[in-house]
DNA sequence: ATCGCTATTAGGGGATTCCCGTAATTTTTC
DNA sequence: GAAAAATTACGGGAATCCCCTAATAGCGAT
């Protein structure tokens, strides 16, 4: 199976709904979406071939906070099948309605991580038997995986989600001493530890937190391990 | 392709050097290893069909710490060919001595991250032509993703990996307020925020930290961050 | 049903730390 | 060579930490 490879095409936004579809042909399917979650629940990045009513209804309902699709899928590692969600009440409240827009209710979504902590999901369905559905899941499933890794890969290349992209440039000292604070340790100790007055610790605190727009050095330490740019200690 | 179903088989950890011996058989492959490298970078999990020779020499020199095919894969979202490093000092370094133990210079490594952002590292390789690698790579591409997945998630959901799922357990409150200090607030702040004096605030920070086993709350709200309890602020 | 554990609430007080203003020297960058 | 950033450092006031005690409520167990 040969996608589209995102990297010879020209950079922009439209490659990836070019993506979709040419997914959607070539696996046999009737939808798929893209989208994009930073870690700190920001804006996130949605690319899909709904009809603008599904995605007008899906919007303007707020389903994505009900949807259980995206809450399991973003707990977990392996795809998620949506048959699992056969009974479950938030899906038909979500996709019962969907029939109208002709959206299939069964699909199978699949959760790609990145090192920032940012979340791709690729989503697909079809309109078929299930036992069809079972035969087709497990013909495409390697290319379903290659296809979400691929996109996410390249919209993440694209510096498209600001959140994730604009991390801040701490100097090598800052990150050395928001580290020390990260495991625990008091200006004082850090001072000891690195043979400099507690008071240039402090300064090097404050100078982190102003560059992450944090007001305290817990919130710094956080943004910095969100970031990736330390290790909690 | 039909690889092992883990979900079938007994929950011991025999069934996952199984896996790797079967994924080689499949896969016309001659080497493969998993690793699993929990956030807080304590102990990994490792399971791997190399020679005992190879592995005690990667290990007796820490390899890993030199290894760019670990660096690049863990801050990669898409498979690492290591045919990328072949003018790379460090992968020369340590895999040439390896041509010694028949360890081959070609493969590709597939990171897959899990939602507490510990990440699993499937690596295959073979001794061939790099013409042969080629082809291989694009046939067995898909399936290798569905492997990697299908055995991170099994070892993620075996709990062997004690940091990840010994996730310690903070009432409401303290996780409330945990994450109100992630957001930058005093405890002033979050008392006033949740109509409760600030000493008690205080209680629940201290409290948090006990259970985090952290010295300072800038530390509690790092690794509550890294252990998913609470959210970046 | 009483005992014990935890959660949640709250205060005093001393030691420590944090945070801001200021500022010098060195290094890097343009 | 000048501008910007990094690294070093002090003083003072505010905030936090950390020890103590203590009451009320809930929940599981003996």
């Amino acid at each position: 199976m040969d996608l589209i490879d995102l990297n010879a095409m020209p950079e922009t936004e439209a490659r990836f709904p070019a993506f979709i579809d040419d997914l959607c042909d070539k696996l046999e399917l009737d939808y798929a979406s893209y989208v994009a979650m930073p870690p700190l629940s920001g804006d996130v990045r949605y690319y899909a071939n709904y009809s603008d009513d599904w995605a007008d209804h899906y919007a303007q309902n707020n389903l994505h906070c009900v949807d259980p699709v995206i809450h399991k899928s973003v707990n977990s590692i392996a795809p998620v099948d949506w048959q699992r969600f056969d009974r479950d009440q938030n899906f038909n409240l979500v996709f019962n309605p969907g029939r109208e827009f002709g959206i299939p209710n069964v699909g199978i979504s699949v959760p790609i991580r990145g090192p920032y902590g940012e979340v791709g999901l690729l989503s697909v369905s079809r309109n078929c038997e299930k036992s069809v559905w079972s035969k087709l899941k497990r013909k495409i499933m390697g290319d379903l995986q290659v296809a979400a890794v691929h996109m996410h890969d390249n919209v993440m290349q694209s510096g498209i989600l600001p959140n994730v992209l604009s991390r801040p440039a701490l100097s090598s000292r800052e990150k050395e001493i928001l580290q020390w604070a990260a495991a625990g340790k008091s200006q004082q100790d850090i001072g000891d530890i690195l043979c400099i007055s507690h008071r240039t610790v402090e300064v090097h605190l404050r100078s982190g937190r102003s560059k992450l727009n944090a007001l305290t050095t817990a919130q710094a330490v956080g943004r910095a391990i969100s970031h990736g740019l330390i290790y909690p200690g």
